[in-house]
DNA sequence: CAGCATCCTCGGCGATACTG
DNA sequence: CAGTATCGCCGAGGATGCTG
């Protein structure tokens, strides 16, 4: 990942390789942290998922409705569920144990490196609810001044 | 956030219940969690970008073209650029100056809170980057079985 | 019961052009 | 230089119906 910087005010060159060695450090070479964070937890259900699966052993027809239940609206719809779970079991997040019998019965578990992904998730949510009272009001302030202020930006 | 345990295999509610219940004491009364992560940091730029502006103040046009360079693949779109730092504004997580003169100079820098934010953001990066080998082998392990094993899940 | 194929909707994002 | 409006694309995800 070596960066152009041209184009860039010289001033600023440093910076910006600097940043570049330290994403390089945090392990972006083959994809930009923007991408690392929304591949992994960036959608609607993963987080929620690992959140449930780290309770323990779920059956599948369980877990969805658990997701439906905690989820503010919405139930996730069979497609998807079939989807995340995949893409969490082939990240080696989870674990898939299916009888071949009909009617089948799959159970899902986390592995130890999804239970520690869903620490990184609880983490997340935890800041969240500690910056809660300040995001809210950053925004009511916010709305108020474009409200009363009809400036251009 | 009352849970509704009706459907739910017995044996399960209490898990559910206790999953409610720190849910609950994580600050998830009016959203579930699924939402937090998505709506914060779950899109293409955002994480980026506050990791840029980790770096110190950066004027609109310099910050654009280091997304650019930055970035795996694409560079953000004036329109977007514009969105996404009207939301971290917004959220109290970036402090905008501008001048009102013609061409205008506009400059943005992180406040605390966006820094702390930024900071999470580093730190799910580097759990990525930390089992990035973990990740990818299961990822491959996966498919090949996939390959030589055709039967039905 | 769970997987899969199909269809459809909606929102995120890029591109472009115009304005102050 | 930066904001905004308009347009169009594409992918995430919901709904439904069939199958083992």
């Amino acid at each position: 990942m070596t960066i152009d910087v041209t184009g860039i005010s010289p001033p600023l060159r440093p910076a910006v390789l600097e940043l570049a060695a330290q994403m390089r450090a945090d392990g972006c070479q083959r994809s930009d942290p923007a991408r690392e964070i929304p591949a992994l937890l960036g959608d609607r259900w993963t987080s929620l998922i690992l959140l449930v699966l780290d309770m323990g052993r779920w059956r599948h027809a369980d877990l969805r409705r658990v997701l439906g239940r905690l989820a503010a609206e919405g139930r996730i719809s069979q497609r998807v569920m079939t989807e995340k779970l995949r893409t969490l079991e082939r990240n080696g997040f989870v674990r898939r144990e299916a009888t071949a019998d009909v009617p089948p019965k799959v159970s899902y578990e986390l592995t130890p490196v999804g239970r520690s992904l869903a620490g990184e998730a609880r983490r997340l949510i935890s800041w969240v609810h500690a910056h809660r009272a300040e995001i809210d009001s950053a925004r009511t302030a916010f709305d108020a001044d474009r409200d009363l202020d009809p400036q251009p930006r």
